[in-house]
RNA sequence: GCGGGUAUGGCGAAACGGUUAUCGCGCUUGGUUGUGGCCCAGGAGUUCUGGGUUCGAUUCCCAGUACUCGCCCCA
């Protein structure tokens, strides 16, 4: 019988990929709490009815949008979140956040779910870094999300960043610039790819970021949004734009930056990693006023980003950024077996108990002391405490140092090796 | 759902239409009785699966599967 494999696009993340990781999450979570953020864990499951939101029929939606959903005994769907934001707003929504002082800040961390063919640093389950700024219609929450989203990058040495921005309307203007961009294609028909033609139809402000050739040519002449905007969106996107400007923070505008659904409003950008051009896509995140009220709270203006852990640790490596090594013990600790080894395990829980990193020569059996040796000299380890037969019956263990240029072992009375390590590694 | 690429021991590679498929790393055992890093000797691999071509395939062809990259979708 063969081994159960895992499934595809799904991943295992081995010790050595976890330091970075780690180092990732730390400077995140450091970060949001200097801005204020406070930590809210939504649940992995959530009623399929907070993501398919009046899509028409939520079965095609959710098998469209690559969901996993689950049925339940009573024939209603949950679904494995495909992303954070919608939860967040719902936990607002469900524990009275309103009545906290305005806005509130939240963040967290864990996976996210999407049924989607695996390509290069995406998967079935990613896990995310998100955090939203709730209650608050000020472009400097905008200019806050924003700056979070970036210095997480620019924390873990990320040397060229940059910011796509651009605005994608709000229901007074944005239906306009629609009408303007459908006019502007379809002049352009027969230049359009199948797919962007069916795009036309169903959602053509997917369009503007079509990987089709001959793309850059057709839209060099369409209709920019930003020449749409309604009196309120072009102000808040002009006074975003003055505080970006005044941080010296570089920013392009990238009129093919849309969100398709409207419920998105205003604010919409990208981190990008400017050495690596179009493809160097690092998060993104924008304004969604008008998703508290599509899941049936009340009208409560919010703007966030998602950061994916994959994508970043796929760049840190890129960037040849190398994580700290975690902490491991220094101390080993060997014996002969018998009463040598009864010896060995009261020395190694006296350094441990005193926060002492050990580690213990296991042993069914009395083992070579070479190969006891060789073990210890795989992992970092300054001193070797050897509990022998000889020194035992005298009450004393042998202290060997092994770093690079110590000094010769020597013997030590048992009852005293605490204070003995602890002073030597002090000095080590 | 669609398309491209790749499949050799834990990892990285090499080889050839034909006797026991090679190397490095790693793992592991041992090198006299209680001691690391070097060195030496030994140990472990049905060349993804199933067909086909052939006297004979790991090497050629086909299918399947897996992995991978891209498209679709991206809240």
């Amino acid at each position: 019988m063969s081994a159960v494999k895992r499934l595809p696009g799904f991943q295992d993340i081995l010790p050595e990929d976890r330091v970075y990781w780690d180092y990732v999450m730390s400077k995140a979570t450091g970060l949001a709490q200097r801005y204020g953020f406070l930590r809210l864990d939504p649940p992995v499951v959530e009623s399929i009815n907070l993501f398919a939101r009046g899509n028409g029929e939520a079965s095609d939606f959710f098998v469209n949008k690559e969901m996993y959903a689950i049925e339940e005994s009573d024939g209603s769907y949950v679904a494995l979140r495909p992303e954070f934001t919608a939860g967040m707003v719902r936990a607002y929504v469900n524990n009275g956040m309103h009545s906290r002082p305005q806005p509130v800040k939240l963040y967290t961390f864990g996976p996210a779910f999407r049924r989607e063919r695996q390509q290069a640093g995406r998967f079935r389950q990613h896990t995310q870094f998100d955090c939203e700024i709730l209650g608050e219609t000020d472009p400097a929450a905008d200019l806050e999300i924003m700056m979070l989203a970036m210095s997480v990058f620019k924390e873990i040495g990320y040397s060229e960043l940059e910011f796509q921005l651009n605005s994608t309307g709000c229901k007074t203007c944005k239906p306009g610039y629609v009408q303007a961009l459908k006019d502007y294609l379809g002049d352009h028909l027969d230049k359009l790819a199948e797919i962007d033609q069916q795009r036309l139809k169903l959602n053509p402000l997917r369009i503007l970021d079509s990987k089709e050739k001959g793309m850059n040519e057709l839209l060099a002449g369409a209709p920019h949004i930003v020449d749409h905007l309604c009196e309120d969106c072009e102000t808040h996107f002009n006074d975003l734009r003055a505080m970006l400007e005044k941080l010296g923070t570089p920013y392009k505008i990238n009129f093919r930056l849309v969100r398709g659904i409207d419920y998105y409003t205003k604010t919409v950008f990208e981190v990008w990693d400017s050495r690596i051009g179009a493809q160097g896509s690092l998060c993104g995140g924008g304004r969604y006023d008008g998703l508290a009220e599509a899941i049936g709270g009340s009208s409560t203006p919010g703007v966030g980003f998602g950061l994916g852990i994959e994508r970043a640790v796929l760049g840190m490596k890129a960037e040849e950024i190398t994580p700290p090594s975690p902490p491991e013990p220094t101390i080993f600790v060997a014996h002969f077996g018998g009463d040598t080894k009864l010896a060995a395990v009261d020395i190694t829980y006296q350094l441990r108990s005193a926060g002492i990193g050990t580690r213990l020569a296991f042993a069914r059996d009395r083992r070579s002391m070479k190969s006891q040796m060789r073990e210890a000299n795989k992992y970092p380890i300054s001193y070797a405490i050897i509990v022998g037969d000889g020194e035992l019956a005298e009450g004393k263990v042998t202290i060997r140092p092994m770093f690079e240029g110590s000094g010769d072992q020597y013997q030590h009375p048992i009852e005293d090796v605490l204070a003995e390590i602890q002073k030597a590694a002090g000095n080590g």
